[in-house]
DNA sequence: ACCTGAACACCGTTCAAGT
DNA sequence: ACCTGAACACCGTTCAAGT
């Protein structure tokens, strides 16, 4: 059987999300493909460039936009669950997410839903920093819950990790501080 | 010549700052120890253990506190440039601190210091949780922002990366509409 | 207490060669 | 275009044995 770059992310995706992401080795992938190792690098020039393609399926994974009825506010906390929310639905997704876009690697479908939402009551340059900003506090967040998931069902014990309560709740309030304070400041610079 | 766990915390130090995280193997720390890698077991359980004492390490190494007269706002504001500062002392060292908090290893100094700075102005609940939010932030702007300087000198381009121009200025801005929130938050709360 | 020597069970990647 | 077979240069970790 043959198989093209898509059956391969595939295959990289359900190991992935069965045995995480330290098991996903080229190998393994490869034995479960029925192939050898080497067959890998006829679709991928190496396992970067194959994790980079894993982490752009993941980020297009997430739920459609909110409405466009919905001001900037309510659209990026929507947009901001989506976003988590897809990187969670993969085990170690957000790690996976969070080394390809540090290597300058793959697409920016998750950046980019954040500041279309932002746009929606601020100018370009603003929403994209801001996009970034809650981007990277996604990233932090969602690989830390994901993998203390891993520690533990290792039995480890997290130091002072107030997430094991309500998960989650570090995420909502980080996201609605920051946009409140984002807020303010549209505010404030509207009565100067 | 004989080795105790500081000096071969030290050693891997010198190694992960001069050739990054990648390098830092225990085959070439225990080289550099002019030892057998059977020996570093000696000293640590596994390689995890030991990078969870290098993230104390780097952790510690941050400047003192601000000022006990400097508000809650300001002292925060300083702590959250502590922390950035200590984790881009060395090479990689937000990608060594976040995956070692991650799994539930090492100590919790960074957290501590934001927490710490915001119980001046917060009850203790609260500024547990903003100071997770914070680090969270922190933690991923400063990896994302580390592994770009590697991936930038090995000539690659990322995508969207608007800290180009003027590095930390969305560590700047996200710290500062988050905190700004909490003001906001607090003040409304006074009013009801 | 600290280390050696040797081994085990893996990795990612390359490359000539096949169909 | 897609794959095999064999090899290269590595990993982390274990364990009996030495001083």
């Amino acid at each position: 059987m043959r198989h093209d770059r898509d059956s391969v992310v595939d295959a990289a995706l359900r190991i992935l999300d069965e045995w995480g992401l330290p098991e996903l080795t080229m190998r393994r992938l490869a034995a479960a493909l029925e192939v050898q190792p080497s067959a890998l690098y006829h679709h991928f020039a190496n396992k970067q460039t194959l994790l980079a393609a894993v982490a752009d399926r993941i980020q297009e994974a997430a739920r459609p936009g909110p409405s466009p009825a919905l001001p900037w506010y309510e659209a990026t906390l929507a947009e901001a669950v989506n976003v988590r929310d897809a990187l969670l639905a993969y085990r170690d997704g957000a790690e996976v997410v969070l080394s390809t876009r540090a290597l300058g690697l793959g697409g920016d479908a998750a950046h980019e839903r954040l500041a279309a939402a932002l746009r929606r009551g601020h100018d370009p340059e603003t929403a994209g920093l801001v996009a970034t900003a809650l981007l990277h506090l996604i990233l932090g967040d969602a690989s830390l819950a994901q993998q203390r998931l891993q520690a533990d069902s290792l039995g480890a014990v997290a130091p002072g990790t107030p997430d094991a309560s309500d998960p989650g709740l570090v995420f909502r309030l980080g996201v609605e501080l920051l946009l409140s304070g984002l807020e303010l400041a549209e505010q404030s610079a509207r009565v100067e």
